[in-house]
DNA sequence: CTTTCACCAATAGAGTATCTATGGATAGAC
DNA sequence: GTCTATCCATAGATACTCTATTGGTGAAAG
């Protein structure tokens, strides 16, 4: 009945985004990284992520390149761009203020 | 382009569930008090309340009731459940466990 | 007394994000 | 040689929210 919610909807771009700006990743990685960070408490399905992913690439807030793994294999290295940075800061700000703005409704209602 | 965000989606649900605690109340009151409490930043338009006060019916989380207004008119009153307070309490510790997962994935990565 | 504003309800249709399910493919371990 | 972990990607279904609209009433202003 209610959402699954492996994630918060509208919160992906976000954390591929700071996930990238660290440095350049692939997808498998970016997925692995998401999901160890937060503790297996968010899981990437491969079927939101790729999508994201083709999202951002369109929206020139991220570039691919093909390249070899450390463990020699063939991968899609997925990079920040300028555009990705200054869109990564206003979904910060933004997040911010409304999860601010969330907890002052279920704190006084 | 990017969403509009008025709210978070998923966090609907709970934001009226925990309004409808403290005191039972129709949809413009629901909508103005989530409005006034989060200072502006989250409104909550009717095309997104009804269906979702519709939904929380359907589940059985909240009853509603015609009832006057203070103000002498009529209106729809809903109220929690035994069922909805319950959801309530399972949203509200969901909802903290994915925050803090998200600012974990933010502050790391 | 009539006009306007704030109050109050609800639905249809569109758009977007995510999930489920699926289909490949390869490296290295055993 | 088979299994597991690593890697890519899409199609279709589903769920949630927004835009836009319709419809109505009480009360205060003019």
């Amino acid at each position: 009945m209610t959402r699954k919610a492996d994630l918060l909807p509208g919160t992906l771009d976000m954390l591929i985004l700071k996930t990238l700006k660290r440095a350049p990743l692939h997808g498998y990685g970016i997925a692995f990284s998401i999901k160890t960070l937060s503790h297996d408490v968010l899981t990437v399905e491969e079927g939101s992520l790729y999508p994201a992913l083709q999202r951002l690439l369109l929206q020139g807030w991220v570039k691919a390149e093909w390249k070899m793994t450390e463990t020699n294999r063939r991968a899609r290295y997925y990079r920040l761009t300028a555009a990705g940075r200054k869109q990564l800061s206003h979904e910060l700000s933004q997040f911010d203020e409304i999860i601010a703005a969330i907890t002052r409704v279920l704190q006084n209602a």
